[in-house]
DNA sequence: GGGCATAATGCGCCTATCGGCATAGCTGCG
DNA sequence: CGCAGCTATGCCGATAGGCGCATTATGCCC
């Protein structure tokens, strides 16, 4: 058994990554760089909105900004979370051929 | 970018690991096919949340359940579960580490 | 079927978090 | 310094979800 505070940690890994507008910034920083302007255009999110949420996934070491004078430029850091995605992606897969599978045979 | 629809998915999937009571389930059934009564004795839950927890866990596939009588027994499907985790506590150990290596470089 | 044990669900409270608006804090330029 | 543009944060309403209590549904035994 891990440790509550183990648990705890990763509950919260995966709180960051339980918000669909999280995973859709990681997802158009995995793209490259992008001041946060762009990011507005592309989500039609507030800016605060994405101020915030850019701020929880830099804390969490998924983000990283440079500045450029006023602006800021965002990136993705490593590519940890597309595994994750990956990993994910291809459980739902598994699945969903599963169930496709049952209903065949029956 | 993956479609709205899988970011969604995604981001379901990955709430559900997002609650420490979950993830605690679901290592207590790792440990073996256990019954409700159980679980109640080892987490101090309540019967009602346990059941509303096991069957979010049951219904994404991570959880099965075998009656037993009026009971039921409930074991863990699979360890992807334990495999996902496994990768993030890699990620918080690096983390971790770099942070350690930044302050002895100081 | 009646009684008993167990599991699932309706209901309500409470907390956390999303997400926008307004504002304060920075940063560069004239 | 003052202004203008960009970002971070305080505030707040709305909503989702955790969690327990009480109730209902389900299955066993007599």
């Amino acid at each position: 058994m891990p440790s509550p505070q183990l648990l705890e940690e990763f509950s919260q890994f995966f709180r960051l990554l339980s918000e669909p507008a999280r995973l859709q910034l990681l997802c158009h920083l995995k793209l490259g760089p992008t001041d946060v302007a762009t990011l507005i255009e592309r989500t039609g999110f507030s800016q605060s909105h994405i101020s915030r949420q850019l701020g929880q996934l830099q804390r969490a070491g998924l983000v990283r900004c440079d500045r450029d004078g006023a602006r800021t430029i965002w990136q993705a850091e490593g590519d940890f979370v597309d595994e994750l995605c990956q990993l994910v992606q291809g459980r739902l897969r598994q699945r969903l051929e599963v169930q496709l599978q049952q209903l065949n045979t029956v």
